[in-house]
DNA sequence: ACTTTGACTAGAA
DNA sequence: TTTCTAGCCAAAG
């Protein structure tokens, strides 16, 4: 498969940069939206090109930040007003639905 | 060109 | 609940 577009890495960054305060989203969800054939493409994104993205919303399925950020990322959307139990965040509630 | 690595996920045990 | 497996795909060595 080709490398990815610079259009897919765009739709990603600007679908990361629309999430609200406050809230969260999946790699899945943003792959599937931007997509990307498969989320660990985000997470490659997210790792090479951060830049100033809140990338500190973007957390795993399981509702839980990446492994090695996890300290760090869970002090941020605290700052946030993201509240989390056990480390696990309530997807089912913060998870953010992008708009068509 | 091959092997390893990784900000992932869903399913099975 | 946790741990493991297989599928996944681009980059780096």
């Amino acid at each position: 498969m080709a490398p990815v577009t610079d259009d897919q890495v765009e739709r990603v960054r600007a679908l990361v940069a629309s999430i609200p305060a406050g809230r969260v989203s999946t790699y899945g969800d943003i792959a599937a939206f931007a997509g990307l054939s498969s989320p660990r493409i985000v997470g490659w994104i997210m790792r090479t090109d951060s830049l100033d993205l809140p990338w500190h919303r973007v957390i795993t399925a399981s509702g839980r930040p990446a492994k090695h950020l996890t300290t760090k990322q869970l002090e941020l959307l605290r700052a946030e007003g993201v509240l989390a139990n056990d480390g696990k965040v309530r997807l089912d509630e913060l998870r953010y639905a992008f708009p068509d």
